[in-house]
DNA sequence: GCCAACGTTGGC
DNA sequence: GCCAACGTTGGC
């Protein structure tokens, strides 16, 4: 049995599961993606387009990227934000990972190791080059999916 | 619970 | 404009 194919995440979106799980993202359907307030996090959110795909991590607790979302708005004026020009996005959940790959497994994969998760900590949305989303994906149990074969 | 990383604030 | 103090995030 072949691993089901995606298309490849362009990002990856922390959340703290006791506040907003992966199951409170299926649950909710589409979901807004408010509260971010760091600047770098802020210009990803709005270079973010309609159909990028972003893996969902669980920060703190659990420590693992969990799923899939695909993002169905892009940025508008964060509702939550008292002034400034802070930004959320529309998200919804494309599919959970088979495996999910835990902030341990990336970090003992050498391949991975310059990317944002484990350079930068602290940020809670970064880009996620393609090649280091292809391991990422198959860590998880999936396949890319080539552009252009959407559908085929 | 601790602490490193790092962003923000405010005095100078 | 510099930098010390402080607050927050998030891994351990």
């Amino acid at each position: 049995m072949n691993p089901p194919a995606v298309l490849l995440p362009r990002w990856l979106v922390k959340s703290e599961p006791d506040v907003f799980s992966w199951d409170d993202q299926v649950r909710a359907g589409i979901e807004p993606w408010t509260g971010v307030r760091n600047h770098a996090a802020k210009n990803h959110l709005k270079a973010m387009r309609r159909g990028d795909r972003a893996f969902f991590y669980h920060s703190n607790i659990g420590r693992e990227i969990v799923g899939i979302v695909e993002v169905v708005r892009e940025a508008y004026p964060d509702p939550t934000a008292e002034g400034g020009d802070w930004v959320a996005v529309d998200v919804k959940a494309v599919m959970p990972l088979p495996r999910p790959v835990p902030l341990a497994a990336i970090k003992a994969e050498p391949r991975l190791a310059d990317l944002a998760l484990v350079r930068q900590a602290r940020l809670s949305v970064m880009p996620i080059a393609p090649h280091h989303a292809e391991i990422l994906l198959r860590m998880g149990g999936l396949a890319p999916l080539a552009a252009g074969m959407e559908g085929t």
